[in-house]
DNA sequence: TTGAAAGCGATACCAG
DNA sequence: CTGGTATCGCTTTCAA
């Protein structure tokens, strides 16, 4: 291994000193425009890379990052943030401040935060862009301004963004698909529901899902998928009517959150009992579902994982100027009645972080269920 | 948040010289311990914690970790490698060396290398006890010694390790039930091939796999597990045995990589088609298997993730003096036809990571299917 | 626009 | 046994 040039190295083939150097190397004011090339050149050169402990070290700057998300409605935003938080004090480097900034329902007040988050000049943006249209200006402003933005859950095409981590949605629709061909020995119709088709994320699960029920069970019809437009009443309302001018519906898959007013609405028609449901995410309300079979599988979109994914990217830019991948994309997990415990359990212990300072006994505590 | 406290303030209050709060808190000699308590119960008041960055900074020693796994049989310990040295790689202080010990099977050369890496004067271990009983007394030894050892995919109990990366086992079994149960409509004989039950990982998911089942499904049968001992040939024999003895057999669950020889006895006994397979980890030879429905499903248990954090943990001991937790239980993944050319894209990609510097543009490229 | 120098906190060595 | 001090590589301020 090469001894690795440090600032010193590229000052002294030039014959200047460290200060320049650093200003050059990070573009501060009053550096002339050649000693500026002939530093960069030279850091190019000779293979200059930073040491982080040093800069850490002497820097007495603490980075700044906005977290905007949507206010708990469910579980799962909740869990990106501690997934989020978690990242943050694992860090070696301590000096992250982080600003959670939520807003109410989907699209509403979203770039208000965002804007929130730019006026108060933070070093880096964590978002979820549930109207990834009306976010587009704003994650154009803050690419342009240097600010890293990095997306949760869904994507936020054109934008500039630095990088997005989320479940694969095809990969998740086509196991919903392979589930469904099994559970049902190939045969029978199917529906799926979303909020809309315009979002992205939903469409890719629903192409996924009917692609490779295509695809796998030839014998298997999929319905035109049913959009609920994120609004419950919508949701039930559309599951009654679907049940009802569909009596032969052996299966459904609902690829967002909102499965509750779908079980609801079966309950009420009575076919319950007649219909393989196999549900996204994991939340409270689900568990007696899961647990009564009426839900036969549910896919686990590991919100934690996310969160801390999401972080670590953003973190490791922030510190290193580099992105480890443009794109982390999860596989999501499988829940079932059989399973469901391990995951309950975790959620409880994960609430309670337990750390040991020493070589410890042999006495295993903390299971990562959701990593 | 109350400034920390550093060697020179814990020096101050007692009036004596860094140099020797330094000695004091490492256990160094030469120090008499009258002081030495009095810096310790000092820092522990002060709440002192150790600057990393100063430390790596001003330390010129480099941390050597021994990996003793085994040879790549199948794709298994490979990826479990890869993991390692990804996170080694993605590491920010970077005076980490890495050696690799392999032995060709299991059980055989496992003791030699660890005294090997013990003799070498590593600084922690990372190891897969395939025999933990043989390896006791060595681990033993580390650990008085201060060498802290993590296991991966298996546990070694009673050893003083400092932890465990593994699969939920439980679950794995668990979830193999409900999806047999439910691909059987919840009736029929099943049965489970294990290498031995003498194994606990092997064992739980027996247990995991009877318990779901007869909780879940009480018309369903689990039969004796088959005991394959590691050797092909005895599991080729036994499972031909098996099906010869139980005609009415309608699905299998093999806990182990060892699959094909089950499979290949279940085509010549010309019974593929009439049973179930659920299947452990994710390899060429199984590929064709699951694209064919001879297998219905396999549980992935994610080597590279396991290996990923099995270094973080040593890792995080090594620098922090601390451990973040003794056990890290990992959920498996669900691979199925309709997901399975998710994981290979996966795999594929993941031999030539990619790195980008600089706000990137809109082209993900990276999918960590495998996270 | 540039140079010089004072830290940051821990380690390691040389004197006493 | 203990104190003093140079050192690690970078940031930041103060002079020039």
């Amino acid at each position: 291994m090469i001894k690795k040039a440090k600032l010193l190295d590229i000052a002294e083939a030039l014959g200047i000193s460290t200060g320049t150097v650093h200003r050059a190397l990070h573009n501060h004011a009053g550096v002339s425009s050649v000693t500026k090339a002939r530093v960069q050149q030279m850091a190019k050169t000779l293979g200059y890379r930073p040491n982080l402990a040093a800069r850490y070290l002497s820097s007495k700057r603490t980075l700044r990052v906005s977290v905007n998300t949507l206010k708990g409605t469910t579980s799962f935003w909740d869990e990106v943030r501690a997934g989020i938080s978690e990242e943050a004090r694992a860090l070696v480097m301590e000096n992250i401040e982080i600003e959670y900034r939520t807003y109410p329902r989907l699209g509403e007040g979203e770039e208000e935060a965002f804007e929130a988050a730019l006026k108060a000049g933070v070093d880096g943006i964590i978002t979820f862009p549930s109207r990834p249209q009306s976010l587009q200006a704003w994650m154009r402003r803050a690419s342009r301004g240097g600010i890293p933005v990095v997306c949760v859950a869904t994507d936020a095409p054109n934008t500039g963004r630095l990088a997005v981590v989320s479940i694969d949605t095809l990969a998740s629709g086509s196991l919903a698909a392979d589930l469904m061909g099994h559970f049902l020995s190939g045969e029978g119709t199917v529906a799926v529901t979303l909020s809309s088709v315009a979002i992205t994320e939903h469409s890719e699960k629903y192409k996924g899902f009917a692609s490779t029920l295509s695809g796998l069970y030839p014998k298997m019809k999929v319905l035109e998928p049913l959009e609920d437009h994120d609004i419950e009443t919508v949701c039930y309302e559309k599951s009654r009517e679907l049940f009802k001018n569909h009596p032969e519906l052996a299966g459904i898959y609902v690829t967002t959150e909102a499965s509750i007013p779908v079980l609801n609405a079966a309950r009420d028609a009575h076919v319950l009992d007649k219909v393989i449901f196999i549900t996204t995410d994991l939340f409270p309300a689900l568990v007696p579902e899961i647990r009564s079979q009426a839900v036969a599988a549910t896919i686990y979109q590991r919100p934690r994982t996310q969160g801390r994914r999401a972080f670590r990217v953003l973190h490791e830019f922030l510190v290193e100027g580099e992105c480890p991948s443009f794109q982390v994309t999860l596989a999501p997990h499988l829940v079932m009645r059989g399973n469901l415990d391990f995951f309950l359990q975790r959620q409880t212990l994960e609430s309670t972080p337990q750390r040991a300072v020493g070589v410890p006994s042999d006495s295993p505590e903390m299971i990562d269920y959701f990593g």
